[in-house]
DNA sequence: GCTTGCCTTGACGTCCGCGTGAAGCTTTAG
DNA sequence: CTAAAGCTTCACGCGGACGTCAAGGCAAGC
């Protein structure tokens, strides 16, 4: 199939694709004519980049998976540097969770009265799961 | 005092302080070679931000405590406007570690033999306090 | 006079994940 | 045959909070 299909199957634009192969994430034969032309194989590993980015992945952060599912695994996550990735996310998650909820702590007591004093300028979330 | 001397007394770059003036979020006398200048209260001005965006404020959610503290309040956060913004914050907050929570368990049923489907591409975090 | 250091105003660079044209192919439908 | 759709590469735009030159003015010490 050529571009255009796939985005539409995934669910994503030609230009997003295009980017995906700007990084080396996604790899495409050419036609005769110059169009890229993509196979089943390669539904799956858009599908594995958009449900990680959707999770809150950076793109670069998805190779470990796409090079999991070229290397013909299963999934993406079949391989140790996926699962470590993983392992490595949910150590952000936690350290960000427990940022936000000091954060949390200061303004409700400076909503209640207290005084939010130039506290500790920590290095607050390295997760950043934004839309 | 001049710029370098306000900026090191907060602890920021001259480069800062411009932009936040740039923004509005700071106003400077100048003297008579065209020098900005600054007094005590523009300390505090700067204080507030610095404390607000170290939280994980954007700029220009500091503009109402920067008013407040401008129109002689003793702190920022003693006028409605900004209290409204600490709590749209917490609320904000509240939002973020719930998804957090939500991909938080996606990924540890990954790690453990679970399958990593392509769920909701929820709005996620809003709130992002990067360093 | 000269150097050093602080100040001034632009204005472009950074990081990310694409969006959005522009200009010009090819292929397909009518 | 022509128009429309789909494809190609190139390349700037965006949002946020500044960093980092560049080119020059001003003040003070030796």
């Amino acid at each position: 199939m050529r571009i255009g299909e796939l985005a539409e199957r995934v669910g994503t634009s030609t230009r997003a694709l295009r980017h995906y192969e700007s990084l080396g994430l996604l790899a495409a034969r050419r036609t005769s004519n110059g169009y890229r032309e993509y196979d089943e194989d390669d539904v799956r590993v858009v599908r594995e980049i958009r449900t990680l980015v959707g999770i809150g992945f950076a793109l670069e952060e998805t190779r470990p998976f796409v090079e999991c599912l070229r290397a013909g695994y299963e999934t993406g996550d079949s391989c140790p540097a996926s699962v470590a990735v993983y392992r490595r996310k949910i150590a952000e998650i936690d350290d960000c969770v427990a940022s936000l909820a000091a954060v949390r702590e200061r303004l409700s007591s400076a909503v209640s009265g207290g005084s939010l004093d130039g506290g500790v300028p920590e290095p607050l979330c390295a997760f950043t799961p934004l839309r």
